[in-house]
Parts: C-alpha cells; structure tokens; sequence
RNA sequence: GGUUCCGUAGCUCAGCUGGAUAGAGCAUCAGAUUUCUAAUCUGACGGUCACAGGUUCGAAUCCUGUCGGGAUCACCA
C-alpha cells in the first residue's frame, strides 16, 4: 500500500532471490539520503553482509545492480562504504502523489477491535483548572485523537474529584465569610469564585495558627517535642498535624466533611450549588481548549466502589487482612512495598475506589485497554493499580498505562495554589490569544474580513501557539513554563505551521477553483518536490507510530517538519507560475496534498487551521 | 536509602528499534520583497551529547557504574 513499505518487501525479495534468505521487510533499515549524498532513500547494508558473504562494498553494488535492472522505480545507485543510495525514477514520486491524493482519511489506520479508555484531566472541584491541568488536557486529548486516527474507538472520559476535604475548605470560607456571594452577583466565573473562597480559607487558617503558636500549650508542644528544630521550622512541618488536632477551622472543615458523607441536607444543598458553579466554569473552559468528554465519572458517586472487589481478593487471595481489620496487598514478591486497600474502620482508600472505577469503565463501555493521562507523582500508584487488577486476572489488565508527564513549574518555583502561585488556564488562554490579535493587527493581512472572523482567527492563533509548545515536548520531561516565552509567533511554533497552510490555501484561492489535473507529463521534479512527496509518504505510519508510544510530539515535530520543507519549497519554486502546465498541475496538487496533511496532523495535537492569518 | 524519570548549543527542544560530518527554533550579527501572505527564506556564530568504563566494524542511542536534578516510597487524594 504504502510505496516505501512496498520498496521494502522489492527489496527483501531481491535479496531473497540473490542469497535465498529471508529477511523481513520490517528488518531492513531504509532511509532518506542524507544531502551531502546523490540519491533519494539509503539501505543500509552492513547488516545484511553476511548473507552474501562478501564486503558490505561488494555486497551494496550487487543488491543495487540486481534493483536497478529488476524494478522500474530504481533508476540509479551508488555506493558510499556500507550505504547503498537509491535514486528513484520520477515516475515513482508522480505516482506517489498520486496514489495519496486519490486516498480516502489518508493516514487512517486499520479499524483495531480493542476499545481503548483514556482518562485525563482529572480536576478537583475547589479551584480553577490551571496550566497543570492544560498540559494533562492537551496530552489527554491529543492522544484519543491519535488513537482514532489510527484506527482505533475511543471513549474519553474524566473522573471530577468533586468530595473531600479541601471541597470543605471552600465551602466552610464560603459559608462563614462569603455573604452570599454568588458568581451571578460577583460577576465573577463560578470557579475563580470558589477558588477565591479556598486561598480565604487558608489564608484565615494561617492566621488562626500564627496566634496559636503564641499560647503557652503551643509553646509546650514546641519544647517537648523538638529535637534541633528552630521554632519557625518546627511550626512548618507541625502545621498539618495542627489542623488536624488542634485547630479551630480545622475541626469544623472536617466535621462539615463528616456531614457531607451524611448527606446533610444543608451541606448538601451548599454543596451541589458550589459545585454547579465550579462545573459551569470547567465547562466554559474545556470548551475554550477545543475538548469535551464522552462521559464524566463524579468521585461524589464512585468513591464507595471496589469494596466488593476487595471481597473477591480476599477471596482469591490476592489480598489478606490484618488483625485490627484492614486489608492488604503484599507486593514484596516484585519488589514494592505492602499496600493498603481497605482501611481498618471498612472505609475506602483511594485506590479501592480506582479499581472499583476500572471495573465500571469497563462495564460501561467495554474497553479492552485503558491510558490514564495523570501527572508522574502518581507513578506508584499506578503501578500497584495495574498488578492488583492483573492478579484479580481483569480482561483488560494487560493493557493499562499510565501516560505520565512531568509537572509544570514557573520559573518562579512550583505553583501552589493555596498561596495564589498559579497560572490559571483562562488567565493563559486570554493572554496568548491577545499576544495574536496584537500581532496580527501588525502585519495587516486581515482588512477584508469581518470583526467575528478576525476574534475567530486570533483565536486560532493563540491556541495554535500554547498548545504546539506544550505538545511538542516529551511529555515525561518537567517543564519550565515561561508565560512571555510561550507565546512566540515565530520560528518552531504552531502559527509558523499554520502560515505554511495559509500560503497555501491563498495559492488556491486564486486558481478560482480547487482542480487536481492530470500531471503525469511533469519531467522537472526538483528536491524540494521530492523531500514534500517523501514526508507525506511517512505519514501513515507516523500515526500507528505516535499511537503505539502515545506520543503526541512525533506529531507535533513531523508537522513542523512538513511545514518546514513547504516553506522552503515556496521559496524557491514558483506554483501558479510554473515553467509548464504540468509543473504547475503537480505543484498545485502537491501543495493541496501538503495542506490536507498540514490540516489533519494539526488537528491531532486539537489545533485548528486558519483559512487566512 | 530503595524505586523511577530526566541530563544534547547561552536558552527551549528534536534525534534514542545502534549507521555517513549530532539537527531545529529562540537570542546575536549579516542579507533576501516591482512576481503565489516576510508569522517566510538564506548565511554567520554557537557542541567534551553530564562523567567514566563496557559491547560493536560503528554508540548521543544498548549495558554497568558515578555525578547532578525531579518524582515517589501514608489507614492523603
């Protein structure tokens, strides 16, 4: 199908034919020619020596002897050392073109039978999602989008961390110092306006523990208990030992959490309104990100789940119970620790209610396969997760992943919400895409269209550059996220892809109408043409590539790459006033091929192209 | 301390299923526009691929160790 895969199997039949081995096509290690070099892919042939018993020399001119006479694609080779550089016959790059412009979804893998879950953006419900979760969404997203691409059905989903205490500390702030504020009559959106009431609660229980340790039983405890400790030290590591023993609001948060799992109807009730508020602002967001969930899983309803599996694991004896009544997981066998499942008083810890959501997830939609996108401090976690559900013999246990990614950090140090060190993922959102109108407003390009289609372009821009530099990084490497620096226009950005697709589609623009005619009489293929042709080629097998390793950058640099080269190639050649009629159908149609390509990969990584920039 | 991830140009990052002289962008400097959008293109400057061994015809890439940084090792979520 592919041309590349089919020279691959010419290949290894040719050596079959010249040595009667077989050497998988999947084997051979076939390049592009480097460009100080003639030639348009490279075998590489030192591996393959062997088999005929000769120098890699003697070997590579015999292999490119038997190619050039035997296939009509080889035109010519030569031979540098070990490396075999075939030259093609520029039948092969026409036909080529051709066969990808003629292909329905080009890149689309195979239909795969698995069902595949992905989890990711996993909030909780007492502040606004901030650049931490931009980078989870993104990767997130992009991922599911590269799973369908390559031929696989995806189900996305969330679970909203919607309970606990930190939702108390809001609630409580709210409740003793809020006046009824609402975002209505705020003006402010519901989550910033939660948010708000969480840096109040801290910022108040701070206070409370500052005077605190001014009385005479904290001073005591300070004295019996520290070793080498300065008194400000002491206090920072005693803090949270304070909420929970001495402290004033400490006590009333928890009790309000006690109520809560009593469903108290006042709590209740002020729990699902704040709740709605912070939900609506999540919703306004993802929406701006360009996302959206086939289902979200509330913790409020699931985190009783997975007791009766820790049932069946005692029953299996994959768990074992102490005397005082909780329930263990020995994993000493494989090198961790002993991990708890069920807290003695009966209750669930955190992974109880993880392996009770695998099972409804699976229930729910049958996915055979399932990716959580959750950030890489919850390595071990995970990780004990997936052996438990492989031991209780899961069907979908062997194909669980956590796509871990590195924290994002400011240049400052570490966010901390709690102290208002945060980039909040609106906050970013309106800034890159102010940095686009400004920039677009100087270039000028823009006169003829409305005041909607220019807010809709400037947004396309903004978004293209904060989510490219998010995602065309490793996701497993921390990053250091400089806000001034995120916004870049220029150079390896997601607008410098978007302009490649922009000069394009103004290219067709002025032919009038898109027409693909014949160019099979195009004698004058140049490099660049061939390098464009050589690129999408790889395409298909980019997708199952970035699929198999959930590896969204390979996209992202194979984008960039391909927006590179047309860049280069629109520099050089000229399209609508090519030398020949058929140069300038070949161009046209290559150009419209590289747009398409442009267009499909860039909406894996959930960015969108601009007709015009 | 155990486990694990990361370490490539001043900065941000590619390359890692071993292959030719390690690539981009930013920044700095110098150039390109009567002609398809200059958010572009060309050139210069910039490297002990953290370090040391090992495997190999060949190592940034694989193995071992060391150093530096992050994460994690709760009856927290």
């Amino acid at each position: 199908m592919n041309t590349l895969h089919k020279l691959k199997k010419d290949i290894s039949e040719a050596i079959n034919v010249l040595t009667g081995q077989e050497i998988s096509p999947a084997n051979l290690t076939l390049t592009p020619t480097k460009k100080e070099f003639e030639g348009d892919y490279t075998l590489l042939v030192f591996p393959l020596s062997r088999y005929f018993g000769k120098r890699p020399e003697e070997t590579a001119e015999i292999i490119g002897d038997y190619l050039k006479n035997n296939y009509d694609i080889i035109d010519n080779y030569n031979v540098i050392k070990g490396f075999l550089n075939l030259g093609f016959s520029k039948d092969y790059w026409l036909y080529a073109l051709k066969e990808m412009t003629g292909t329905q979804d080009y890149g689309k893998g195979e239909h795969k039978s698995k069902k595949v879950m992905v989890e990711y953006s996993s909030p909780n419900t007492n502040k606004p999602l901030h650049l931490g979760h931009i980078r989870n969404i993104l990767l997130g997203w992009s991922v599911s989008q590269i799973l369908e691409k390559a031929g696989y059905e995806v189900v996305k989903t969330q679970i909203v961390n919607d309970r606990g205490i930190a939702i108390c500390k809001s609630m409580l702030a709210w409740q003793k110092w809020g006046d009824g504020v609402t975002p209505e009559s705020s003006g402010k959106k519901g989550d910033f306006l939660v948010g708000d009431f969480y840096v109040l609660f801290d910022k108040k229980f701070n206070e409370e523990y500052q005077e605190w340790q001014k009385t005479d039983e904290a001073k005591k405890i300070f004295e019996e208990n520290n070793e080498k400790l300065t008194e400000e030290q002491f206090f920072k590591k005693y803090k949270n030992e304070y909420f929970n023993s001495h402290s004033v609001l400490g006590a009333e948060a928890r009790e309000m959490l006690l109520n809560w799992e009593k469903k108290v109807p006042e709590v209740m009730k002020l729990w699902e309104m704040m709740n709605g508020w912070v939900l609506q602002g999540f919703e306004e967001t993802f929406e701006k990100l360009g996302v959206y969930f086939d289902k979200s899983y509330f913790e409020s309803n699931t985190y009783q789940l997975g007791k009766d599996i820790v049932d069946e694991g005692l029953e299996k004896s994959v768990f074992y119970k102490e005397n005082d009544g909780s329930v263990w997981i020995d994993l000493e066998d494989i090198n961790m620790d002993k991990k708890i499942v069920l807290r003695s008083d009966g209750t669930s810890v955190y992974i109880t209610q993880d392996m009770g959501t695998a099972d409804l997830r699976f229930k729910d939609f049958g996915t055979e396969k399932m990716i959580y996108v959750v950030g890489d401090e919850q390595e071990y976690h995970f990780k004990v997760l997936f052996e438990i559900m492989k031991r209780l013999k899961r069907p979908y246990a062997d194909d669980m992943y956590h796509l871990s990614y590195g924290m994002v950090e400011l240049p400052t140090g570490k966010m901390k919400s709690r102290e208002g060190k945060v980039v909040d993922a609106d906050d970013l959102i309106a800034e890159v895409i102010l940095e686009a109108e400004k920039s677009a407003k100087e270039r000028g390009e823009l006169e003829n269209t409305t005041e909607e289609e220019r807010a809709a372009i400037y947004e396309k821009i903004g978004m293209a550059a904060l989510k490219f530099f998010i995602l065309k990084v490793n996701p497993k490497r921390r990053m250091i996220f400089n806000p001034e620096e995120s916004v870049d226009l220029q150079g390896q950005t997601g607008p410098y892809i978007q302009n490649a697709y922009v000069r394009i589609k103004s290219i067709i623009r002025k032919t009038g109408k898109l027409e693909i005619k014949d160019f099979s009489d195009y004698a004058g293929i140049n490099e660049y043409e061939k390098s464009l042709i050589s690129s999408l080629s790889d395409y298909p097998e980019l997708i199952q590539q970035a699929a198999e390793e959930l590896e969204p950058s390979a996209i992202a640099n194979f984008a960039y790459d391909l927006a590179k080269k047309y860049h280069k190639f629109y520099s050089e050649v000229r399209v609508l006033g090519a030398e020949t009629e058929a140069a300038k159908n070949f161009r046209i149609a290559l150009s419209n091929m590289v747009a398409n390509i442009l267009r499909d990969s860039m909406e894996l990584l959930g960015i969108r192209m601009p007709e015009r920039m």
